[in-house]
DNA sequence: GGGGCCGGTTCCCTTGAAGTAACCGGCCCT
DNA sequence: AGGGCCGGTTACTTCAAGGGAACCGGCCCC
């Protein structure tokens, strides 16, 4: 088996994760498919780029992962502990629709950014049409 | 203009809507979105479709919509009232990976469904790997 | 025997999204 | 004068998701 890249802490930062307008699952199941994109990882090892998950979260949300066939646990009988999370063939193929989303966000990035600054009063359009 | 279809009343059953694991925005926008796919449409007519949506909330979802740029409103300065919501060309965008979202979801129907399903307790994988 | 690593669990609290119910103003119609 | 249509608003309540802090058991090492 070769080697794996670890896990960049600064893999989330408030840009593709942050202000996305979309949610797949709950707020971190997206984050932990990416993490585990690139093979099977462990618990302490998804929490460095998740920094602000909880332990109690990373767990809830993992068992509904498996729970809902997105990805397994593989406990090894070691000492110390040893616990593996792995996308499954279902979880995988969910990549694909979040790549056409992250696609739409990045190609829109500017346009979605820019919607929000616009003067807050903007008034909505309003067109007298008594003649119509 | 030529004439467009009303909305069905359920259009939104326990099936695409209901239990689908991705979000876009808030809990009513992509059902909104559908809904405006084949052109502009009141707030009565909206609530026609989205049964079970009050009036706060879906006037609090249309807004955030327009903020956003999904949307735009129009008011048209007739007797009673008339307010058409129509999607933009950025929200029209959106509806393109929201189709792969929806095509993924009809392709993974039963292994969703299915996976749910499975006999409650099922275990972990678990491996003794002493001497892995 | 004290501390650390690992993969959690338990309890409690906060937050924000969403739901419920009631009401509103303008204008038309009867 | 009363009622209805339209597109809302306002105030109150509910509920589940998420967050924080503390603790746990097993085994190893010092």
């Amino acid at each position: 088996m070769n080697r794996i890249e670890p896990l960049s802490a600064d893999m989330f930062d408030a840009d593709c994760a942050h202000r996305m307008p979309f949610r797949i699952g709950d707020k971190w199941s997206a984050m932990i498919m990416r993490c585990l994109e690139a093979g099977p990882r462990r618990f302490t090892e998804l929490k460095v780029p998740l920094h602000r998950v909880s332990p109690k979260v990373l767990t809830e949300t993992l068992r509904a992962m498996e729970r809902d066939g997105w990805v397994t646990r593989t406990v090894y009988d070691e000492n110390p502990p040893r616990v593996e999370y792995a996308l499954t063939a279902l979880g995988r193929s969910l990549l694909d629709p979040m790549d056409h989303l992250c696609a739409w966000t990045r190609a829109h990035r500017e346009e979605i950014l820019g919607a929000r600054e616009e003067p807050a009063g903007t008034p909505s359009v309003l067109r007298g049409a008594r003649g119509e």
